[in-house]
RNA sequence: GGCCCCGUCGUCUAGCGGCCUAGGACGCCGCCCUCUCAAGGCGGUAGCGCGGGUUCGAAUCCCGUCGGGGCUACCA
């Protein structure tokens, strides 16, 4: 062990010492099971789902506890760091409506920002260091891995521990000499030496007991002594801020399960007071033959830019995520699940798919329960970052859009054709002339579909042009089409037409679809009386005259 | 290689030794409604990974095995 002298000669020398901290940052005073929750991105300029999916727990979580969910920024490893990775995460916070009660410019615990915490964790390193619970090491990388091939070898597991460690019981003389020469090193955690062999519990909150072999590895606590603000690594950070910041459940990816012994040992090292842990299992991607994490370098669902872009509701995202979370509140309505706290006992444990067919399925009920005035706001909120063309007509014809947004709206059973705000163009487009080609005559393509010939298309829509009434109510608007199918000698029925498809040249069915695609450019398309009250007499003439 | 987590219809799951001939939701298929599409109504399809135990009785408990996932970094 080195002799104080030496290890403090390796820190500033107004570095404050533990108790400074303990009192800078008091235990809170919070109502008996409060919980106080964090969450911990990692500034690399990528938001995932999987992020966003714990963050709604830990939120959640503290929320109904009565306690504090704080967001403190994991940038540790500042060469994966991305410019405006951040902004980022604002955005993407505040979409989903996920804003922390703690986080830089609000708290009493802060620095949010772990790179802004040097000064703390180089004061409970010393500690560590002095009490001979940590060492310095200037092993190479080098050495490193000759020490994981030779353990490959004898079928050993790999790490630096034991005997493996060279550093682990060095002379003073020998850390003197290199540091005489100014190698650079690293400061690694010093397993308890009964480790070996040992196993350790603990009791997760989502999965109850689990068992592990004791960590026996030395691990490193704080990065290299040549980087410019000295950080320490995630499970070093770890202890020291959610010790500090004084958050009692660590909610995180089930990826940290094995690194539970490790910051057991860490805890006790520090004589802090262990947390309790809920480990999340993953969100899962369907791929041939199986399944795996949600990868953000393959699958671009994994962002959350992707379900922003495509403008999925945020409140069908998060109805979705939490019944990922909790099954049972897949199965009440929307509001009512948001409304019901999260349980972590009842979390599943293993990684659920995501399922984009279901999230569709449930982001159109869930726009289907919306007002026309809602519709109408989100959709222009969406189309102004991603449509902006959508946007200005969305702008100019405020009134129309209403209208057209109404169209099977509000009774007990609403059209479902909106499954996210980047559908309104397909979907709803047809309303505006601005969105709208008029189709180029009777052999325009998207006639085709329609099954007559254009001479009977002509003729029939000329004759309809001819005789068209704005008719108020819907039975006598449609009762147009009908008789003119009588006139130009169509079948009766679809049925009948079927039967002999050889003696008519099409039927009602034929005939209303000519009428739509004249009017919506598509086969299909709301109610057709609906439509041309929304767009008005003038407007109906125009789009079938071109016939 | 070592250690850990997980395993019920295609998907999300209910199930905590008899209520299970395994329930629901989404999807899919069919029918109905209908001027189209969507929705809606009705019906259907489909599952306890496998092998051993324990027990009068197992999806449920135990062991093994197989499969998937993770950790084993100065990444988090």
């Amino acid at each position: 062990m080195l002799d104080r002298a030496v290890i403090d000669a390796l820190f500033p020398a107004d570095l404050p010492e533990p108790e400074h901290w303990e009192q800078r940052y008091p235990a809170r005073a919070l109502p008996d099971g409060a919980k106080v929750t964090r969450f911990g991105p990692s500034p690399t300029g990528f938001v995932h789902i999987g992020g966003i999916y714990v963050a709604t727990i830990d939120r959640d979580i503290a929320t109904h506890s009565g306690g504090s969910y704080l967001v403190r920024v994991e940038d540790t490893d500042q060469s994966r760091e991305v410019e405006g990775a951040l902004a980022q995460f604002a955005r993407a916070f505040d979409y989903f409506d996920l804003h922390p009660d703690e986080a830089d410019d609000q708290g009493d615990y802060g620095p949010y920002h772990q790179s802004a915490r040097e000064t703390i964790y180089l004061t409970y390193v010393r500690e560590l260091l002095r009490a001979g619970k940590a060492y310095l090491c200037f092993a190479t990388k080098d050495e490193l891995a000759d020490i994981s091939a030779r353990q490959q070898a004898v079928k050993l597991p790999t790490g630096y521990y034991g005997s493996w460690a060279i550093w682990r019981d060095a002379t003073p003389e020998d850390v003197a000499a290199k540091l005489a020469e100014g190698t650079p090193y690293v400061v690694r955690f010093r397993a308890p030496d009964d480790a070996v062999g040992q196993r350790t519990s603990f009791v997760d909150a989502i999965r109850g007991e689990l068992e592990h072999e004791a960590n026996r590895n030395d691990t490193v606590i704080l990065k290299s002594s040549d980087t410019s603000p000295r950080l320490p690594t995630y499970h070093f950070a770890h202890a020291v801020d959610d010790h500090l910041m004084r958050v009692n459940l660590v909610i995180r990816g089930e990826e940290w399960i094995s690194s539970v012994p490790l910051h057991q040992q860490l805890f006790t090292a520090l004589d802090f007071e262990p947390v309790t842990y809920a480990h999340i299992a993953p969100l899962m991607k369907q791929i041939p033959g199986g399944k795996r994490k949600l990868s953000k370098r393959k699958d671009p669902e994994a962002g959350v830019d992707f379900y922003i872009e495509a403008g999925y509701p945020s409140a069908a995202i998060l109805y979705y995520l939490r019944g990922l979370a909790n099954g049972r509140l897949a199965e009440v309505p929307l509001t009512d699940a948001l409304a019901t706290p999260i349980d972590l006992a009842q979390c599943g444990v293993a990684g659920p798919l995501v399922d984009l067919v279901k999230l569709e399925d449930i982001s159109a009920d869930h726009i289907a329960t919306l007002s026309g005035e809602e519709v109408y706001d989100a959709v222009r909120a969406w189309a102004a970052v991603y449509d902006q063309e959508l946007s200005s007509v969305l702008a100019e014809s405020r009134e129309l859009a209403l209208r057209a947004i109404a169209v099977e709206r509000g009774g007990d059973n609403p059209r479902k054709d909106l499954r996210k705000w980047s559908d309104f163009r397909a979907a709803y487009g047809f309303f505006f002339s601005q969105l709208f080609t008029p189709l180029t005559g009777a052999a325009d393509e998207r006639l085709a579909a329609v099954g007559l010939t254009p001479t009977v298309a002509s003729a029939f829509a000329q004759d309809f042009v001819a005789s068209y009434q704005q008719l108020a109510t819907q039975p006598e608007w449609f009762d147009q089409i009908r008789q003119l199918t009588v006139k130009h000698g169509f079948a009766p029925s679809p049925k009948e037409f079927k039967k002999n498809p050889d003696a008519y040249p099409g039927s009602l069915r034929e005939a209303s679809q000519l009428v739509r695609v004249a009017l919506t450019g598509s086969t299909r398309s709301p109610d057709l009386h609906a439509i041309t009250q929304a767009l008005g007499e003038d407007e109906v003439l125009r789009r079938l005259r071109v016939l």
